[in-house]
DNA sequence: AGTGCGGCCTGTCCGC
DNA sequence: TGCGGACAGGCCGCAC
């Protein structure tokens, strides 16, 4: 599942592939996606070049010269530049031919993804103007998270995966975040004190930043491969360890739900 | 206005 | 072995 360094990944590795590049097709094979393809987004990118690609919380920029394209990838998306004559692959749902010889192909078995054609700024397009700060941007800090979880009655763990607060902060990160802090899931947000948002903020930053690091020496080849990066899992401390001993205390780690997500936790370490 | 939940999907895993 | 069902997850949009 793509969090935001892998989104970041991808679009490092995309860059030059695509940079300046004419779209000279685009085949829409599937337009089920989490929202229905525009029909129109064929005639929209057809003689458009790639000016750009960059990241906006787990979204991607494609930017040309009449609009963007912004990409979604979901649970389960992925892009990949292929040959135009390679065969098809089941969930290969958009084929976007360049002038190279080259396709790049958006592929998603659980169609959770989206791709949109937007003429505006994208930064003000619906899915991205609500958008809270980059987590490592200047923008988020521990006062800031301070100040927003006071106001909330909401438990801290749906605060931090609340793109609204802040952008990027999935599953595995909050979940990890909250175990390197001490600080249980499922806590009201306002009774969470400013030193351990102090705690919560430098460990997503660090969590993110380590694993963009780590994304980076795959890049080579991501395009080539799913999208199951195994280098996060070795260090993972919570996320997917329920019944397994605490790294720091050797209690049971339990789970519970919050906000409709499997939360790990250790009932020691965490209050 | 803030919060909670339904729904969109398919691959994987589990029990029978 | 085959099958059905539960589950996972990002995130919008609706209902309260």
């Amino acid at each position: 599942m793509p969090e935001l360094p892998e989104v970041e990944t991808v679009c490092q590795g995309l860059k030059p592939l695509v940079m300046n590049r004419l779209i000279t097709a685009v085949d829409i094979i599937e337009p089920r996606l989490r929202w229905p393809v525009q029909p129109s987004l064929a005639d929209c990118l057809v003689g458009q070049r790639f000016d750009a690609v960059a990241r906006r919380g787990k979204y991607i920029f494609f930017r040309m010269p009449q609009g963007t394209l912004i990409g979604h990838l979901g649970m389960t998306g992925s892009f990949r530049l292929t040959r135009p004559d390679d065969a098809r692959k089941k969930h290969d749902h958009v084929l976007i031919t360049l002038d190279n010889h080259s396709q790049l192909r958006y592929h998603d078995p659980r169609r959770f993804g989206s791709l949109h054609w937007t003429q505006e700024d994208p930064e003000h397009h619906r899915l991205i103007c609500r958008l809270g700060p980059e987590p490592l941007s200047t923008q988020f800090s521990a006062d800031y998270l301070y100040a927003r979880l006071q106001r909330s009655q909401k438990a801290v763990k749906a605060c931090l995966m609340d793109h609204h607060l802040v952008v990027g902060v999935g599953n595995i990160y909050a979940t990890e975040a909250l175990f390197l802090s001490g600080v249980h899931p499922q806590r009201s947000a306002y009774q969470v004190s400013l030193p351990d948002c102090e705690k919560l903020y430098q460990h997503i930053v660090t969590l993110l930043e380590r694993a963009i690091s780590l994304g980076g020496t795959t890049l080579k080849d991501f395009v080539n491969a799913n999208d199951q990066p195994g280098y996060f899992q070795q260090t993972l401390l919570a996320y997917g360890r329920q019944g397994q001993a605490c790294s720091a205390c050797q209690t049971e780690m339990q789970s519970v739900q919050v906000a409709q997500r499997s939360s790990v936790f250790c009932p020691q370490c965490q209050s």
